[in-house]
DNA sequence: TCTTCATATAGATGATCGTCTATATATTGA
DNA sequence: TCAATATATAGACGATCATCTATATGAAGA
């Protein structure tokens, strides 16, 4: 995952929203759309698509239903490499990394 | 700042460059042109406004020249506001917070 | 197997955006 | 004030993208 893929992901506001949505719960394609309530569930299965390859959420099925929740990890990973990259001088460096046992 | 417009603010190849050349340099509009090489004045001075309205530069006039770089502070608060919003489990509460002097 | 429900895909359309050329604005020096 | 240089803006064009409707795929129950 590269730090350009990242941001193109989060560039959207209904990504945004369906982001926060699944970011602590398990949500099925259907809950999110009526959660959202003004957009189409094609629209949501496209978002959840582009959130898929872009590896930020899991995705579990259950039955005929298919449940995605945000993948804080990879969230984790992307803004440490933005800040590695972007903002070096303000990144805190742990002891361990100097002083590795 | 909200975490919409600087995602969208870094979803550009371009953009990204012309940062990584900011992150830790002064650089005047013709010097950014060049060193990207492929990229006419006007794109590179459309990319640049799109990070100044972002805030996500510097600005210091010089003569003829306008000279830009990275603002690190902000790339660091915006990260952070991801950080909170979308991997809240992830981030790590300093003491400070738990215990206020 | 057939129907029903949940999700994904196909294709179309309008909007946003990145890039270019041409030109305007602003600053400096003669 | 005029010419030269640096940057910004205007306008156009093509590409990407978000969204929709229609339809296909896949799973479960009768």
């Amino acid at each position: 995952m590269d730090p350009l893929a990242f941001a193109k992901a989060m560039a959207d506001d209904t990504r945004q929203q369906i982001m926060t949505l699944l970011c602590c719960d398990w949500l099925c394609v259907s809950d999110v759309v009526d959660k959202l309530g003004n957009v189409s569930q094609p629209t949501v299965s496209h978002h959840l698509s582009v959130l898929r390859d872009a590896g930020l959420v899991h995705t579990r099925r259950e039955g005929k239903q298919i449940f995605y929740s945000l993948n804080q990890d990879a969230v984790a990973v992307c803004c440490g490499m933005l800040m590695q990259n972007f903002a070096p001088e303000k990144v805190v460096i742990p002891v361990s990394a100097i002083n590795p046992t």
